[in-house]
RNA sequence: GGUGUGGUAGUUCAGUUGGUUAGAAUGCCGCCCUGUCACGGCGGAGGUCGCGGGUUCGAGUCCCGUCCACACCGCCA
């Protein structure tokens, strides 16, 4: 028997026990003839004391850390005691010592915090996965994952595999290919997602789908992207958007309560994509603080926005550009701007020039690329001080302030410029204040529903190219546009010659049943009500430009299942690993997965990709 | 594809205006130590300054190219 114990179990009431433990060697402490060793497995540590004057032999043998050794011994209580570990009260007085295993010395320490770089954990991801703090993002996610299947199972979502080697359709983001050995000349594409055989999976009645599954993407990443990562896919029949949102924020409150503990009991907020992009500048808002975007100009028109909060609201609505009104003429940066933007940062008001300094040097850096960043502070004492006293007066500052909203002691930020770039600027702004003020609390989770997507995107066609794009799915082409909007799906054509016109679009307006969840300012997950009638699908794929002898070819087989008796339905997914990142408060997916891949899509233990004989390559009929 | 930051001992990093023998901490090895738990003390080994080229009397340091890592933009239906 190789241990009675694990390392994390001894107590002070086991004293006196015979007992046989197995683990690594943590550390080793030399105290002349006493010896003191650290010994660890995943439960925790346990420290032996091997004495020479009792038992001369135990010294001999040759000893080093992560060496996996066995001892038999004696529990007794220490005579100095350690609070900091479980174990901290008793030792194992070794009199039998085995080593089932030497070791080199590691790379870096294996300890929770740990001198190794990423490069090298990762290389040496085995040893980097016997370190505490991974071991516990890994628990954690086994939690998640339990707490998952067991809401999902108890609502009767049913666990259905769907296969990894499926057909390329080039939509969206760029597929993984296997070549067929059996088919030369012909490839497999890894799924981006199940989308449409749990689609299909519905049109067979099963009602209820739920898997956690892998995916594949091969698109550039981030440390918060993988090219396989995880989703739990879901799909219900016979649901109204109402009816998703509902499960599926219970499905995270259940998380929460079964992994956390915490009990999230008020209700789920919700916000319109276009109140988000007005209020926040972003469709995923960190809404555990206020700060919104004051729209002091800009060329978005939101004409069924909903949200009476920003009493300025009336600025935009029929306005294009809204009006600077008597602001106008004063200071050509903002006259020049397509779009100005500010937000008021509470209690910030008594900034030092150095602090300002410093926000408008981070304006500048090339991540954010503004070129430069105006202020006003908003004295107690009911007076202002700006960045660009020269061109407004005392009078022009009170009325900018009051457009704001801004209180005594608030300092205004005010980000000008290009639509796009000011609004992602001034959110990034907007978390940047509140990261800096401590307003994004770790222990705070506040979840958010945003719905009404668009249903289409302009994307570029070519990046340094002069404006042209297309109409593309925002999400993707099987979300449903909301009824209303059906009629406007009337261009065929969606290219767009013209970035500058492509607002005016009627593409640009309609919008779609999909909704995302979003905690504290990440995306959780996103789904949508599907298109299921057969006719409203081919407008779909011809609204995108495609014709219909290629939607045939691309999906022909969905087309077919709608001709079968497809019931509505629609659904959502989650990104797994995200999820649990977020839950572990932290943002780089990679401590949240056993073996992931590096910035390039390398395994660099593996070392992969990598080149493959000549003989598998013709085999494969590639050369 | 683009922007930025970095690459120096096993590891994490410092290295001034271009100037003698490239340093610290930690780890490793040896010796001492009976209550350590970030043990302590003494001693020691350890370097292709990512790679290639250039400027210079002289390059870790300056220039060009390149590779790698990380962060971001594009991209991610």
């Amino acid at each position: 028997m190789y241990r009675t114990h694990t390392c994390g179990e001894l107590r002070i009431t086991d004293v006196s026990k015979n007992v046989t433990l197995s683990g690594w060697i943590q550390k080793i402490r030399k105290m002349g003839s006493l010896t003191f060793i650290d010994l660890r497995d995943r439960y925790g540590i346990t420290q032996l004391v091997l004495d020479e004057s009792k038992n001369p032999e135990l010294l001999k043998t040759q000893l080093g850390r992560e060496f996996v050794i066995q001892a038999k011994g004696n529990v007794i209580e220490r005579s100095s005691k350690n609070k900091n570990i479980l174990t901290g009260e008793i030792e194992l007085e070794v009199n039998d010592l085995k080593v089932l295993n030497a070791a080199n010395t590691p790379p870096f320490t294996i300890e929770d915090e740990t001198d190794g770089g990423d490069d090298l954990r990762m290389k040496y991801r085995y040893l980097d996965l016997r370190r505490n703090p991974i071991q516990q993002n890994l628990l954690l996610r086994y939690a998640v994952n339990r707490a998952t299947r067991n809401y999902l199972h108890e609502q009767g979502f049913l666990d259905i595999e769907t296969p990894f080697l499926i057909k390329s359709t080039p939509e969206g983001a760029r597929d993984f290919v296997v070549p067929s050995r059996m088919n030369q000349g012909e490839f497999y594409a890894l799924p981006q997602s199940p989308q449409t055989f749990k689609q299909l999976l519905m049109v067979s009645g099963y009602d209820r789908y739920y898997q956690i599954v892998k995916c594949f993407r091969d698109e550039d990443l981030r440390a918060d992207r993988q090219p396989e990562f995880t989703q739990i896919d879901c799909e219900m029949t016979f649901v109204e958007q109402e009816d998703i949102l509902q499960m599926f924020e219970g499905m995270v409150k259940y998380i929460f309560k079964e992994v956390k503990n915490i009990n999230y009991t008020e209700t789920v907020e919700r916000m319109t994509w276009d109140d988000a992009m007005w209020n926040y500048g972003n469709d995923k808002p960190d809404i555990r603080f206020e700060m919104k975007l004051q729209n002091i100009k800009s060329p978005l028109r939101f004409p069924q926005r909903g949200n009476e909060d920003t009493s300025n609201a009336q600025s935009q609505v029929g306005g294009y550009p809204p009006p600077l009104g008597e602001l106008e003429g004063a200071f050509p940066v903002f006259d020049n701007a397509e779009t100005i933007l500010a937000i008021c940062v509470p209690n910030a008001a008594e900034y030092s020039r150095k602090q300002t300094d410093e926000l408008i040097e981070w304006v500048k850096r090339p991540q954010i690329g503004m070129g430069g960043l105006a202020f006003v502070k908003c004295a107690a004492d009911g007076t202002f001080k700006s960045s660009f006293d020269k061109f407004f007066d005392a009078e022009k500052l009170k009325s900018l302030a009051n457009f704001c909203h801004a209180k005594p002691n608030d300092l205004i930020l005010i980000l000008a410029g290009t639509e796009e770039k000011t609004r992602k600027a001034t959110s990034d702004l907007r978390m940047e204040m509140a990261t800096r003020l401590g307003l994004r609390k770790a222990d705070e989770f506040k979840l958010l529903w945003v719905y009404d997507f668009p249903l289409f995107e302009f994307a570029l066609e070519d990046q340094d190219g002069g404006g042209a794009g297309r109409w593309v799915a925002r999400h993707h082409p099987f979300t449903s546009p909301k009824p209303e909007h059906i009629e406007m799906m009337v261009n065929n054509n969606p290219k767009v010659e013209n970035l500058e016109k492509y607002l005016e679009h009627p593409y640009a307006n309609i919008k779609a049943n999909a909704y995302d969840l979003i905690l504290n300012g990440n995306e959780l997950g996103g789904g949508s009500i599907r298109i299921f009638q057969k006719d409203l699908q081919q407008k779909m794929f011809a609204a995108l430009g495609m014709s219909e002898e290629e939607a045939q070819h691309k999906f022909g087989f969905l087309l077919g299942a709608f001709e079968y008796g497809a019931p509505p339905h629609g659904g959502i997914a989650f990104g797994f690993d995200r999820l649990c990142a977020i839950i572990g408060g932290s943002e780089i997916i990679r401590d949240f997965i056993a073996f992931p891949k590096n910035n390039s899509g390398r395994d660099v233990m593996l070392d992969a990709p990598s080149s493959i004989a000549e003989k598998q390559l013709k085999e494969l009929g590639l050369k």
